[in-house]
DNA sequence: AATTGAAATGCAACCGGTTGCAAAAATTGA
DNA sequence: TCAATTTTTGCAACCGGTTGCATTTCAATT
């Protein structure tokens, strides 16, 4: 039913090399024939079929945007602007929800099928065992919001998660909490490892100062309220760290539950700046990551990945910044 | 580099249609060749590229995910759904971010170009203009969340936002509120339109209660903060229908802000159910919209759709419910 | 053992494009 | 004006599959 090159031949009177040409960049047609070749496609609505022109050229501008995330509001913002950054750039996300998939075989082979030329995984959460898949199938792949490693098995683009913890340690001590905490989300998230690592860290090495910490089962408001509970009703910290904002929102209910003040009784500082920790009604002091020059950066790396699929994989970091609202008290 | 139908069959000793009616569903072969076949197929690593048979059978198994909402926390749980069910289903969704686009045509050519099966319009303050433009290309479209019409121009499925309106303003009246406002959305959204109606409606009939009406300039936590503030200023209502939880959400921390207490000074009822409703330090007395139902009835429909793309188009309807929390007082 | 019908197989054409190559046309220079 | 270049063009093969059709294979029936 839609149009063909074959059909906009005819109808131009030039063969369909002739249409191919005019549509593709750089072709050589001379302006008479183009002409021709535009008229016709017009009048019959044509625009080539970008799933045949792959079978050739190899490419299919389809990129691959895997995640696990569907339950953190933060990547409704991520969303937001990886699909509008690839749109901007002519590619297409084809997107993947690992939310109840362990393996990685699965994914990788409905990928493979549609030929994608790259493949973004944003996740703060998932195993490295995925985007490694990808590595072996020759599929260039950047792990967004990913674990850094030294010697990265494959792009990675996000944030220094140990720095973040040794932040969020210090912004406490430096407001003269003594007893402090952290909160993470799963245990076995790389993300909530390397916080601990870095809070730990600093705290430890402060003279005078008590660290302890402790575990939601996910990155959620639910098991953030419910962690607080549990902490509230024991021997409990001055200022707590939590892993993410919705886990600190989480607390932060909790907190309003038991009649507690914030910052006055307790102080609470989370991490990412979602558009929520801005609402009034929270206003939460929180460590911000820089969403968008992260995802910024990783289309550019997935691209430049496409060019060069030998590319030596690459981690880049980017600095987060301490947000103050009012959630912490002031400096002393 | 990836592995072709082609080197099965050398590899298998068969013919390459062999290799490939081993790989489609229905296909006479014999237990022994395809034995032959998934052996070699195995070794190599082989999986069929669904590009190049989409040239052939017409189908890409490729669905639009089409979408403005990239703000209203809901629609992640919608994505989640939406992208889940498809998977399941085996189709694969392309998604579409419509945030800054006005003219259907680019987003109608990119999925042309794309051969996809058929298309989701995932919105309820899209233009029809958007969906009308699919119908006329004759690629199977259902609009979710969109408006309901006695003759419907494409596929819809949703819920009856007339009644919706109504429902509220029954509620609010039964619980004694005889000053009520309706909050609404922006003002062109069909779904501010028609929740307006509903609320209207009833609210005029019933004898002895007051009726008024604002808006905020969109489905947002700040939008919804605003024209509360706003309202606070003036001769404030007992209770106010806000047409989305969001709005609810925003203007509660208004209302908070003003040192009033809800339900007692003032009630709130929402609509959606999105997961913060649900949450303790929010609470929302709400509208439940049937998300899941709505998507799962949504790919059923653009399955059948594609059956039959001549298929008349249908309107579905889904009824909502009463969620109650703690932002309106009891029964009296 | 011969006949018959059904099932399995391979050939070759096709899906909608792209592209290397050689021929044709246009341009350049002498 | 003619030869030498350069640019444009069409042919035909190919990308990775599918499928109608004729042929072969196989099992069932007599």
């Amino acid at each position: 039913m839609p149009v063909t090159l074959k059909e906009v031949a005819a109808k131009a009177g030039v063969s369909r090399s002739a249409v191919s040409r005019t549509f593709t960049e750089g072709a050589s047609v001379s302006l008479k024939t183009r002409k021709k070749v535009e008229k016709a496609a017009n009048e019959l609505g044509y625009s080539p079929n970008a799933l045949a022109s792959s079978l050739t050229t190899g490419r299919t501008k389809l990129i691959g945007l895997i995640s696990n995330n569907f339950h953190n509001p933060l990547f409704l913002e991520v969303f937001d602007l990886f699909t509008r950054s690839l749109q901007d750039r002519g590619l297409r996300p084809l997107l993947v929800n690992l939310s109840d998939e362990t393996d990685p075989g699965n994914s990788l082979r409905m990928l493979r099928q549609y030929s994608v030329d790259g493949a973004i995984v944003a996740s703060s959460t998932l195993s490295p065992e995925f985007s490694k898949a990808f590595r072996d199938a020759r599929i260039p792949v950047v792990h967004s919001f990913g674990r850094f490693a030294n010697a990265p098995y494959v792009h990675v683009v996000g944030i220094d998660n140990v720095e973040c913890g040794r932040m969020a340690a210090r912004t406490l001590i430096a407001r003269g909490y003594r007893k402090i905490a952290f909160m993470g989300g799963p245990r076995e998230a790389t993300s909530t490892i390397d916080r601990r690592t870095g809070f730990l860290e600093v705290a430890k090495a402060a003279p005078g100062v008590a660290v302890s910490e402790s575990y939601a089962t996910a990155y959620s408001f639910a098991a953030g309220r419910t962690e607080m509970q549990r902490l509230l009703k024991s021997d409990r910290a001055e200022a707590y760290f939590c892993g993410d904002d919705v886990l600190s929102i989480g607390a932060l209910s909790a907190i309003a539950s038991a009649n507690l003040r914030v910052p006055e009784d307790i102080g609470v500082i989370g991490l990412n700046d979602m558009e929520m920790a801005r609402w009034e009604n929270i206003n939460l002091t929180t460590i911000r990551q820089p969403i968008s020059q992260i995802i910024s950066s990783s289309i550019e790396l997935v691209m430049a990945a496409l060019d060069d699929p030998e590319r030596h994989p690459e981690a880049r970091l980017y600095a987060c910044e301490i947000i103050e609202r009012s959630t912490l008290r002031p400096i002393q």
